[in-house]
DNA sequence: CATGACGCCTGTCAGC
DNA sequence: TGCTGACAGGCGTCAT
């Protein structure tokens, strides 16, 4: 699934294969990929035919093309969402293609960008970007001063050169939650998702049910720091995978079967100490985590040995 | 306001 | 074999 490695593998690719190509036509296969563009399939296609694609632009797993006149397509890819390249003589016809939009190049053939989505959580839209309190991607001052409004509440991610650590840090420890909840809400830092937070916190030796208001600063930012790492490791891995006219969001597959020290590791060997990986059900999906490195707080410890009493 | 639960959606796989 | 249910999971929306 894409997290934010592979988003920011994509937002790579596309910029370097359709900035500065224009919308000869659209094709909107699925309606409800457009779901999030309110005035409908139609509108959609009609107010992109003849745009420009500028620059791609990241900001947690949200990803947009800028357009002129202060406008962007907006993606987000969901569970299972790919945004391909493909020259349009010999694109294929994918089985799960939703959106698709013809290009034409400057001094090369023709291409497509096809929006391609098998579980449908992804979506597509236009809209206008919008001045926000943080200056937006580039920071105060810069030449990418706004933000699509679906972004705007999305916090900066831990590979965005103005993420502000210490703000992050006061953030969760002033949060009455718990750490795996923390990190995985996206208006505190984005990027982290399921897989990522917990092997964030099993480098950092922490259980995600610790209570994010009796952590140290310390173990907040080493959670944080860990988070950025692994990315860091699945974005190399993911981006030597491309080629020159596909952009494949699958390319990092390898990295997960080979890096991932906890997720989906129930019941095999932790790698550090050897103790069985135990996986819990969390928030209608699982964690997983090693039993010895990353003990439980007290409060939880408690309440579980009660009901072991009852 | 802050936090948590839930629905959205399709395909795969284990179990019967 | 064919069916059923669990599972995968980010995010917007609604409830507490």
């Amino acid at each position: 699934m894409p997290e934010l490695p592979e988003v920011e593998t994509v937002r790579d690719g596309l910029a370097r294969h359709t900035t500065g190509a224009t919308v000869t036509d659209v094709e909107v296969l699925r309606a409800s990929s457009v779901r999030r563009h309110l005035p409908g399939p139609a509108d959609f296609a009609a107010r992109l035919r003849g745009r420009t694609l500028g620059a791609a632009v990241r900001r947690g797993k949200f990803l947009w093309l800028l357009l002129d006149d202060d406008e962007a397509l907006t993606a987000h890819l969901g569970m299972s969402g790919q945004l391909l390249v493909h020259h349009a003589a010999d694109a294929p016809e994918h089985r799960h293609l939703r959106v698709r939009l013809n290009l034409a190049v400057p001094g090369a053939p023709d291409r497509v960008l096809d929006f391609v989505d098998q579980r449908t959580f992804g979506h597509l839209a236009l809209a206008e970007l919008v001045p926000t309190a943080d200056g937006g991607p580039g920071g105060r001052g810069s030449d990418l001063p706004a933000l699509p409004p679906a972004v705007a509440h999305i916090a900066r991610d831990l590979l965005d050169p103005y993420l502000d650590r210490d703000a992050v840090v006061a953030a969760v420890r002033w949060r009455r939650s718990e750490l795996k909840r923390a990190l995985l809400d996206q208006t505190l830092v984005s990027g982290i998702g399921n897989i990522y937070a917990d092997e964030a916190l099993w480098r950092a030796r922490l259980d995600g049910a610790r209570p994010t208001d009796r952590l140290r600063p310390v173990q907040v930012r080493t959670v944080l720091g860990a988070a950025e790492e692994v990315m860091r490791a699945a974005l190399r891995a993911g981006g030597t995978s491309f080629d020159a006219m596909y952009v494949d969001v699958n390319g990092s597959s390898g990295w997960f079967e080979r890096e991932l020290a906890v997720y989906g590791r129930d019941g095999l060997p932790c790698l550090r100490c050897g103790a069985s990986v135990v996986r819990r059900p969390f928030m209608n999906r699982s964690s997983y985590s090693c039993p010895r490195c990353q003990p439980r707080p007290r409060s939880v410890r408690r309440l579980q040995s009660a009901a072991a009493f009852l």
